[in-house]
Order: C-alpha cells, then sequence, then structure tokens
DNA sequence: TTTTTGACGATTC
DNA sequence: AGAATCGCCAAAA
C-alpha cells in the first residue's frame, strides 16, 4: 500500500482522538499544515469507507459540531449512536457543549 | 485534460 | 441574524 499522505494523516490524527470529544475538519486540516484545507479532510474521510481500518469519523464534525457527515455512515442514525456511545451528547444532529468537548490537536498534541 | 464536485470554513451581503 | 459566495485542493467522470 501506498503513502497516501494526507489520507494517512488524516486518519492517525482520527485515530488519536479520545473517546468522549470531537474534533473538526478544518482542527485536522490546521494540524497538518495550512497547505490542505478542510474539504480535503473530508474527503479523506470519504476515502477512509474503502479502507479496513477503524476510523472514528463520528468523532470529526464540522466547526459547529454539526453532524454533517452523518449520511455517509451505514445508516444516517449510526454516527449519533457512535457519540452517544462515546459518552457524548448530539441533539438535533449537533453535538452539546461541543465548545468544552473540542479536541484541538494542534493544542491536544502540542503539550 | 477539463469540468464538476465535495464529510469545510471564513467572509460578505 | 440568515443567506449567499468565494477560496482550498484533490479525486472522479
Amino acid at each position: 500500500m501506498m503513502n497516501t499522505n494526507f489520507f494517512e494523516d488524516v486518519y492517525d490524527v482520527v485515530r488519536l482522538i479520545p473517546k468522549g470529544r470531537a474534533t473538526s475538519y478544518g482542527a485536522i486540516a490546521n494540524f497538518l499544515g495550512s497547505k490542505i484545507s478542510a474539504r480535503m479532510v473530508g474527503w479523506a474521510m470519504n476515502a477512509a469507507h474503502s479502507e479496513n481500518d477503524n476510523i472514528p469519523a463520528q468523532r470529526v464534525v464540522n466547526r459547529i459540531g454539526l453532524l454533517t457527515g452523518k449520511m455517509h455512515f451505514a445508516t444516517p442514525t449510526t454516527m449519533q449512536e457512535l457519540l452517544e456511545a462515546d459518552g457524548l451528547i448530539v441533539e438535533n444532529d449537533q453535538i452539546k457543549n461541543f465548545k468544552e468537548l473540542f479536541w484541538d490537536p494542534a493544542i491536544e498534541l502540542e503539550i
């Protein structure tokens, strides 16, 4: 398998997201380098579907904590189910207290 | 090769 | 405050 660069990088960061926390596409993009845009992270996650790797994509949401990618899971409710299984509270397709549980790799991994 | 399309984000109207 | 638009950059058609 080839090193599909940012795909691998994105997967690695996503796997590092601790349980009960969540991050945003933009945060990952920013952490990997301002070269890539948040959209590429979304693309990477889309490709992650083809991968056999366990990618907790449910912990990656957009900047406001909205479950924009829920439709890409097995069922539109899978993402919310997984997040709730992590102890998060999802209401109206949006993560509650997202600001508090926001996990920014650029900060958390820096320390 | 050119065009279209995104699991986004920030800005402008 | 809500809606519309532009910018990012790579992959699929």
